[in-house]
DNA sequence: TTGTTGTTCAACCATATGGATGAATTAGAT
DNA sequence: ATCTAATTCATCCATATGGTTGAACAACAA
């Protein structure tokens, strides 16, 4: 048995899934100002079970946004902003994408003025 | 009636989930270097029915992420890039919230130093 | 008129998602 | 030994999501 936990997904969808439901984006600003949390304290601040927590702790594991220090009983969970680093490089790319049929559109344009 | 159409959840979490499908950024990315696009012309890039791309659009669309204009029959769609901005912004508030700790703690730390 | 084209709408379906609750696990405290 | 604390695992549930197919509709072409 290997393991199969879910077709996994391209980063990037993961990443953007894990970031697209409030009560993880809330997970992760807690995290950030407040660094390395254990998850029951983490759950102590949203009006859900412990358990959703939980589960909302696993995506974003999953997806890379947060890793995981288990000292015996304790889990401390941590921030990692470096995986949000591919969302601004999709949108980057995106934005070059456009930019570039703007400048050939323009180029165009301006060629048939000159062509007058 | 007041045209009901889901709770309307808040932009930033529209756009993460618009943009979190990968048949929808690929719809975005063609859009971004073909420029305004009937429907059909679009779906016929995708392997999923007409249906299934209508519906694709429909979110984007909702999200802001696209514009539609509508010549009779034939629907131009359109990429938007502005709403992506917030996706930006909610990095950059996250991102230094956390500076914002490590920043605290650094001085905490020196002037621990400072005391020895 | 009668097609044909470009789209959405309406059902329907399987699977994913976010939530709840209860049990299982493991370690620290009494 | 027992109790309590910190987590995950296993179910279960309702709703959302992405896809399909078939119908409806409006406008251009024959």
């Amino acid at each position: 048995m290997v393991e199969q936990q879910t077709p996994a997904e391209d980063p990037l969808t993961e990443i953007l899934k894990a970031a697209s439901d409030p009560t993880r984006r809330g997970i992760l600003t807690l995290l950030a100002q407040a660094g390395p949390t254990r998850v029951t304290e983490i759950a102590a601040r949203f009006d859900i079970s412990l358990n959703a927590v939980s589960k909302h702790i696993k995506v974003l594991e999953q997806a890379g946004l947060v890793s995981r220090r288990t000292l015996w009983r304790e889990h401390l969970i941590e921030v990692q902003m470096q995986p949000l680093v591919l969302i601004d490089q999709w949108f980057a790319a995106l934005r070059s994408i456009w930019a570039l049929r703007l400048e050939k559109l323009d180029d165009l344009l301006t060629k048939e003025q000159t062509d007058d």
